[in-house]
DNA sequence: TAAAAATACTCCATAGGTATTTTAT
DNA sequence: ATAAAATACCTATGGAGTATTTTTA
């Protein structure tokens, strides 16, 4: 697990979409989708719900969200 | 960040021995080493003073240490 | 001189890019 | 038909190993 999958996850749920993620991020679509099916395949679960063109948190999804920002502030903290 | 690189610091840290490290997290330990210098490369600081035969933590590393135990649990949590 | 860490090197796995295909509106 | 995600393919980078060198107790 690193910062950077945990990035693009909260940027994803925050954006609702992969490739205004990947805008976000400066990477490119594809390497975001990577990113979160990497993840999801890490955690064995679905984080985001792909209904077409809209894209939304799963209960997996939403349950991970608050610990990955946390996660993140921690780590920024601990760098600072 | 990841969590392979803040699990070998914590290692470190607690037998006092990049080699014993290695032997927990199985790995050799050069790759420990690396890891380490790696890790005070990103941070910009020195985490462990390398007094010959024996390792301490620095100030820094001291710091860090707790912050890394709670990330590495909040993880673990996460995946769960 | 013996132990432990650092380092030079080699190899391979993986992360990212481009281009394309799939999917849904 | 369009816009977005997934995927196939390729490449470059980095992480790990082995072997060796450096360091210091």
């Amino acid at each position: 697990m690193d910062t950077h999958t945990l990035q693009a996850f909260v940027t994803v749920a925050e954006t609702g979409s992969f490739s205004q993620a990947a805008g976000r991020l400066f990477l490119t679509q594809s390497a975001v989708s990577k990113r979160i099916s990497q993840l999801e395949e890490q955690l064995d679960t679905r984080l985001f719900d792909r209904i077409g063109r809209h894209i939304g948190l799963t209960e997996a999804g939403q349950a991970l969200l608050p610990r990955a920002r946390k996660v993140l502030l921690e780590l920024e903290d601990a760098s600072a």
